[in-house]
DNA sequence: ATATTTATTAACCAAATGGTTAAACTAATT
DNA sequence: AATTAGTTTAACCATTTGGTTAATAAATAT
């Protein structure tokens, strides 16, 4: 029942696990790559993970662990669906800048494996749509809202504020940006997103 | 300069080349199976296209040139933005439905290699933005929209549009949806994106 | 028919890759 | 100090993988 530098070790190679196999994705990730970045052998991997396939499933529990919340923070509390569409816009879009890599880790490992997901579903804290669902319903018999269906208006909502990260390449061809000129476009879109669905949803 | 069913191989090597590496991407992509699916020996496969790499960029360019026209029809011809909308949201769903690994293929693959890009961009018909950020300042002018900076309209347009292919997993799991629900919700995008988007920016 | 060019294959190769092992090292326990 | 348990490494291994080669088969040109 000893323990000395194994639990700081062990972060370390999450930690650069995390690194190559979000730029590099499973596949393309290489095992002594994430051992030269950790600092260590790469015997230390298979000692602390067993595999290549389950340190891959630490980073991605990881990784997905990271965007649950935020999530249900919009499909959870209590405010109106127009107070959280300006909330969850504007808080999601500054969080993907500072973990850029992170949805379209996620979306590539999904699309490899897709039954991966049922083991997340299976996890507390996975997002529900019911309750927005069952609020948008209300807010449009209330006629706060135009008719627009809660799936619909969720995927929506998730498209324009994600889209714009994983397509990061195609967008700054398509608008000729540098670098500088696509966190622009992303900082705009911290306000322009809900002023666009607020604007599409709300009778007037 | 004689020639036989050389024609024949190369394009079943292609056709073999397409499916496998859209469906597990460069890194992913075997040439083992390639030449397999082919029903060929692998060898073939360097006596056509001299290497994998090669290879890859001859079914990224491509799959590339299926998608470029599209994105064309809706910048560059002389429909009003409102029409342009509705034509291109349903063209283009109704065509990642036939071709549903193609945005996550060239989204994946520009990610792992960003200056891929810069070659497809010196080709002719790349797809530009100057007309169509005209056309949006003048419609804004004239007041039949409201005020939107053209390229973020764009973006929202291409966020709407393919999201849904992309997230596929990611979407089935958040809504519940087998694959019957989810080619319903697609089917229904068909017209809710261009709705929810003129709702938006359309005067009223 | 024969020579020549092109297409195709089986066998092979070197490098890379995930993983293992046995020994050495470190730190706590007795 | 000696034992024990956990940590780390260097060397090694089997398999996979992209790619090559030399010989064969097929087609065309002479």
């Amino acid at each position: 029942m000893t323990k000395k530098k194994d639990i700081n070790t062990e972060s370390q190679i999450l930690e650069a696990a995390k690194n190559v196999f979000q730029s590099k994705g499973m596949d393309g990730a290489r095992m002594q790559e994430i051992a030269d970045k950790a600092g260590i052998n790469k015997a230390m991997l298979h000692y602390y993970y067993r595999s290549k396939q389950l340190l891959f499933e630490a980073v991605f529990k990881n990784a997905f662990a990271l965007i649950a919340p935020q999530l249900n923070s919009i499909l959870n509390d209590d405010s109106s669906i127009e107070d959280k569409i300006i909330t969850f816009t504007s808080n999601y879009i500054s969080f993907i800048s500072k973990h850029p890599y992170l949805p379209n880790f996620i979306i590539q490992e999904l699309n490899r494996n897709p039954n991966f997901i049922l083991k997340l579903k299976e996890n507390q804290g996975f997002p529900t749509l019911e309750k927005f669902k069952k609020q948008v319903e209300q807010e449009v018999a209330q006629g706060i809202l135009k008719p627009i269906n809660g799936e619909q208006l969720f995927i929506n909502i998730l498209s324009l504020s994600v889209f714009p990260f994983v397509a990061k390449p195609l967008i700054q061809a398509f608008t000729n940006a540098d670098d500088k000129a696509y966190n622009q476009i992303i900082e705009d879109r911290k306000s322009e997103v809900s002023k666009f669905i607020i604007n599409s949803i709300k009778t007037s």
